[in-house]
DNA sequence: CCAAAATATGGTCAAATGACCTTTTTTCCC
DNA sequence: GGGAAAAAAGGTCATTTGACCATATTTTGG
């Protein structure tokens, strides 16, 4: 995958061989709109890399409603951390908003690639550094922002995800009715 | 410091003189209450762990009001992970909300030990793991429960931290105006 | 290209929430 | 122990938000 090599090239400087194993030991995986790449309950037996498409990740509340964890675009990864560490169960659900392309490793191919290559598992240290910063970031948008604010600070925050994402999935992103999101929507063009 | 120690051969098989030498390399640090460890645009320089009391971390909101990100009882860490890491300033505040005592590591001798004990790397490993899960839990509560729902999870999730706080920090916590604890609380009372 | 489904907008209304204020109670620390 | 400060509770009111409904628009996949 192109994609990926590119990927990698441009954030280590992990060699072609190098490169060439870790893309030898990834499943090539195509999805469809809505399919699934995992469900609640099911185990996340894979690290999972984005090259082509759109991803969403989201967790059903008590009521049965689905909000939106995280977006997951091409060149990003995405996974389940609790289940995909302990590999149990897990509490949350992976589906693709567009046809995507991605790339799966089995958990044990990638923890050895990780003892092998300092240069992955720094990039797994910096992507989990900033995993947990932006989480933190989001808890603490979630508390203060006024509905308005959020929407603001996503379209700051992914200009690019905008048009490709349906409107009811950002309102569930940011945790607000759908609604909301249009009469904000509505308040702003008439600016 | 005993509880350390404690702490640490109950969940790694560290021998005695690994967790004396990593205590060697600790400061100790007495807090009073409300006593500032790091403050917003300083650098997060160490890693704590807090043997006594209890501290917050927060951050301030555009509009300069404050929110809880964390509470870190004894027995546990707490940093500023994104300015930790790059050792650039934080976002977030960090203070004593009872009298305590703290650990520090600077960030060299801490990442030394690291390399040098497996052990002390697993623990770390799983607190990360966790701290991951932990946040994303809680923005799906943020973003789904009901005010009543987010106490009643607090409660669930924090038993013993429930008497030791004042309700406004526990509404700054769950992201909810201290005026509608204070009436869910009464609610609850009539039950 | 077309029918069906998904998505977005709009209207109305009740309820929940926060802002602002005062009063009561508790805690702190000298 | 006592005075000051902090915390909790209570009252009132305007506003925001979501639920529920219908309708218009767009997208999708065969």
């Amino acid at each position: 995958m192109d994609e990926f090599e590119q990927y990698l090239r441009t954030r280590t400087d992990l060699n072609d061989g190098d490169i060439n194993y870790i893309l030898s030991l990834a499943i090539h995986k195509h999805l469809r709109r809505n399919e699934f790449l995992l469900r609640e309950g099911e185990v996340c037996r894979y690290k999972i890399f984005v090259t082509k498409g759109l991803l969403r990740t989201f967790g059903t509340a008590a009521d049965g409603s689905e909000h939106v964890l995280q977006f997951a675009p091409e060149h990003s990864w995405t996974l389940d951390v609790e289940s995909y560490d302990r590999q149990q169960p897990a509490h949350s659900n992976i589906a693709a908003i567009e046809t995507s392309e991605v790339l799966l490793w089995p958990k044990t191919d990638f923890d050895n690639l990780l003892s092998t290559l300092p240069q992955l598992k720094d990039l797994s240290l910096q992507l989990i550094s900033r995993n947990i910063y932006n989480s933190r970031q989001r808890i603490l948008t979630a508390l203060s922002a006024t509905p308005e604010e959020k929407y603001q600070e996503f379209i700051q925050s992914f200009p690019n995800l905008l048009t490709r994402l349906p409107l009811h999935m950002i309102a569930s992103y940011l945790g607000i009715s759908i609604k909301t999101l249009t009469r904000i929507r509505q308040a702003q063009l008439r600016r």
